[in-house]
DNA sequence: AGCACGCCGACT
DNA sequence: GTCGGCGTGCTC
């Protein structure tokens, strides 16, 4: 029998099948998923068995050298999604498998030496390293100057020492140490005057089943000197028995029941239940207002799922998988739930992701990866902020969640649900040409009332000798709601800190000519630049559509408001958080209680303020800048403004108290601005679709950015112009080819980069063409220097 | 990725 | 004549 293999060595020309023979012993073991040693050339490497076939072609096949698991990590739809990942973002299919798994088992395999003779018989230089019976590592060799490889070299050939590989899983499982009762032990058989052994045996013995020797410390205040006394005389076992790593151990969730649904809800349910029961796959994208109960409906599919004893993933951006979102599932479905984020440990991930593999939990939230939760009965996939763009992973393999999940989807011919208030473009096209199908929430729980939005312009603010970065109405609402002791929620965006340059009298922004993006202010040759067309002009001293002098870059921290906050405001209680204040692990959960403790009178934060808060007394949001992410140079900018303008609304008025929104722009007049007021994302929609259209972006067309990079400037140019050159020659006339042109992050550790862009309807030799390139500049790429970085739909333009 | 093989310059 | 530089190519 044949094992086919994808070996442990991320190159091209080794992302392929290798055939191995399976020794006999193996033949019942071995099947498709497993982990594997194989030979490979001189050295021993780690595989995934991904076939196993009668016999090969190839007739010089060597045998599979050790197993790493005994049961697969991967299944059999696991290994199929990665060989089809691999082919649709051009990755190594090694790279896909290694993305399903947990860090923890990414093993390395290490050459150590071993002493085949007498320590007398090896070069004196190398002895110490054997002291206490140790086998060095090869590296840590290598790393001694003092030490020479012809002599070990010499030695190995005379065997007077052997080169061993050792396999270093890097995720230990977790063990504590018990005891139980041995077999027919009495208290009787302990002399009377060892008072403290017999009261602990008799302990022991009551609980009637092994228990942990620290807890068992801890709760009869025992020292460990008498457990091993018992365990001496034998009349205790003491053992290692394998236990999970808790990350929320003590935190006690309140079980919750399903609440009455409303008629809306129920109205969008019935089609996910119905697919859920007919077992036909479907994507919905469920388009709900803030506050219209998204979560109830999920939490109510997923119970349905559980009765049918299927199994449910639920995907959260990472930044909202607070303990909030988290208690909701866990409060639900308890034991049942996984939960798989950045901030677990790698033990603790791996801990997670066993049970899931042993059928312990039939429910995971999760961040991105999540979605390749090893269950082989899914019910349901849930993508909870459908539109957040971190469900796309911006480094090989440039998967994007959604894919993942429809993929899935139709594997087990399941539902599979995004979730918005705020669609993205491409998901609302798609549900309006029925590729989707299109459930709408459109009223709040209990009839609440949308908060109340009013845009503040901040152009006006300067001409009436405001130039602080609060506006009067802003002000005056904050002094209100602290003295009714209500809440604020004060809103920066430091995304697009960066260098867009605008006029603070008329709220002019740069733009390019031919590209209707705004300029990028490039320091070095005090120019601005279009990073889409390559156009370039020189930085204007004064504003070009009113002469003003008051045109500058634009950028503000959180800092720097909070300064301004404590001079205006000096009463005010604030509570600031960003990358700063929440470094720290807890310091997140921290900070949120204490303002839902009502600690603060201000919450002053970014992005990730933004996301799943839920407090009563909040009845303000301020949104200070809301054009910083506007003119950042994206053709998603307005969309992106958009969608954060309302997530930003939606943390007010959620309850019995009503909300209002105060949102500060130089541009008030912008679509995307706008139309917060009346929260019509219809509208919205509309309005920049025309926009894509003319632009010819996404969802119109769909895009590939290739991104080339080399030490040498010129090196770069040549390469680019070559790929550029090529892809017309190779591509469809419909196709537009732009670039080459200077990355927006033009260089990067001290490598230069280009890019190109693709923008297409329908190619179908788009993929092969892609692989050709890669193919053509091999041999730079593999000496080292040259880098060529190939994005299908891409969300990052830098 | 490693590692061997192989073909040229510098040296005991 | 040999040692060692790293360009090239292979690994079931």
């Amino acid at each position: 029998m044949i094992a086919k293999v994808i070996v442990d060595v991320p190159t091209s020309q080794t992302d392929r099948l290798f055939d191995y023979d399976i020794p006999k012993e193996w033949e019942e073991i071995i099947q498709p998923g497993l982990r594997v040693i194989v030979p490979f050339g001189p050295r021993k490497i780690q595989g995934f068995v991904v076939d196993v076939a009668k016999e090969s072609t190839f007739h010089k096949t060597k045998p599979i050298d050790d197993l790493l698991d005994v049961v697969p990590v991967l299944t059999d739809e696991l290994l199929s999604l990665g060989a089809w990942l691999s082919e649709e973002t051009l990755c190594f299919q090694l790279s896909a498998y290694q993305l399903m798994i947990p860090a923890a088992l990414r093993t390395k395999v290490k050459k150590e030496l071993r002493l085949l003779a007498h320590i007398e018989t090896v070069p004196p230089s190398i002895r110490p390293y054997f002291q206490g019976g140790k086998n060095p590592l090869w590296n840590d060799l290598l790393k001694d100057n003092n030490v020479s490889l012809k002599e070990i070299q010499q030695a190995v050939k005379e065997e007077r020492l052997e080169v061993c590989y050792q396999i270093e899983e890097k995720g230990k499982k977790k063990t504590e140490r018990y005891v139980k009762v041995s077999e027919k032990s009495t208290v009787k058989d302990i002399p009377a005057r060892a008072a403290k052994q017999r009261e602990l045996l008799a302990y022991i013995q009551s609980l009637g089943q092994p228990i942990s020797v620290q807890l068992l410390l801890q709760e009869t205040g025992m020292t460990r000197q008498t457990i091993t006394t018992l365990v001496k005389k034998g009349f205790v076992q003491e053992f290692e028995k394998e236990v999970y790593r808790d990350p929320l151990a003590g935190v006690e969730y309140e079980q919750t029941s399903p609440l009455k649904l409303t008629e809306q809800q129920q109205e969008v349910i019935t089609p996910i239940l119905d697919s859920l029961e007919t077992k036909s796959h479907h994507t919905f994208l469920l388009h709900g207002v803030t506050g219209s109960g998204k979560t109830e409906v999920y939490l109510q599919a997923i119970d349905q799922a559980l009765q049918q004893e299927l199994e449910a993933i639920v995907l959260v951006p990472e930044i909202s998988l607070t303990p909030q979102m988290v208690q909701r599932f866990k409060g639900r479905f308890g034991k049942k739930v996984a939960v798989l984020h950045s901030g677990l440990s790698m033990g603790e991930k791996y801990d997670e992701w066993r049970k899931i593999l042993r059928k312990e939990v039939q429910v995971v939230v999760g961040a991105r990866s999540a979605i390749f939760a090893p269950f082989t009965n899914l019910g349901i996939i849930i993508i909870d902020e459908e539109h957040e763009t971190s469900y796309k992973q911006e480094e090989n393999p440039r998967y994007h969640a959604r894919d993942v999940a429809i993929f899935r989807g139709k594997h087990h011919q399941c539902p599979v649900i995004l979730g918005s208030a705020t669609p993205s473009l491409e998901s609302y096209a798609r549900a309006k040409k029925s590729v989707y199908k299109l459930l709408p929430l459109t009223e709040r729980v209990h009839s609440r009332a949308m908060p109340t939005v009013q845009v503040v312009d901040m152009r006006e603010e300067l001409r009436n000798g405001n130039r602080s970065m609060f506006s009067y109405a802003l002000l005056e609402k904050l002094r209100d709601r602290i003295e009714k002791g209500e809440q604020t929620v004060l809103f920066l965006n430091r995304r697009g800190y960066s260098t867009f340059v605008m006029c603070r009298d008329c709220g002019y922004v740069a733009t390019c000519e031919h590209c209707d993006i705004s300029l990028t202010y490039h320091r070095t040759h005090h120019t601005l630049k279009c990073h889409y067309c390559g156009h370039e002009e020189k930085m204007p001293n004064k504003c070009e559509s009113c002469g003003s002098e008051h045109i500058r870059f634009f950028g503000s921290g959180t800092q720097k408001v909070e300064e301004e906050l404590t001079r205006v405001l000096p009463e005010a209680k604030v509570i600031r958080m960003d990358i700063d204040t929440t470094r720290r692990k807890g310091s997140h959960e921290r900070l949120l209680s204490a303002f839902g403790r009502g600690e603060a009178d201000i919450l002053l934060g970014t992005q990730m303020i933004a996301k799943g808060l839920d407090f009563p007394k909040i009845t303000l949001v301020g949104v200070l800048a809301a054009d910083s992410m506007l003119h950042i140079p994206d053709f998603r900018s307005a969309e992106r403004t958009f969608q954060l303008m309302e997530q930003v609304s939606g943390r007010a008025g959620r309850h019995d108290l009503e909300g209002e929104v105060i949102i500060q722009s130089y541009t008030p007049d912008h679509y995307s601005i706008e139309l917060v007021k009346s929260h019509d994302y219809e509208q919205f929609f509309q309005m920049e679709m025309n926009q894509r259209k003319v632009g010819l972006y996404p969802p119109y067309v769909f895009m590939v950015l290739i991104t080339i990079s080399h030490p040498e400037l010129t090196n770069v140019i040549t390469v680019s112009e070559k790929v550029v050159s090529f892809l017309k020659r190779e591509l469809l006339e419909s196709t537009t080819v732009l670039g080459p042109v200077a990355s927006p992050l033009a260089r990067i550790k001290d490598r230069y980069r280009y890019q190109c862009m693709i923008k297409y309807r329908n190619e179908p030799r788009l993929l092969e063409t892609l692989r050709e390139i890669r193919q053509h500049f091999i041999r730079e790429i593999n000496q080292g220097n040259l880098q060529v970085s190939i994005d299908l739909h891409p969300y990052l333009f830098t």
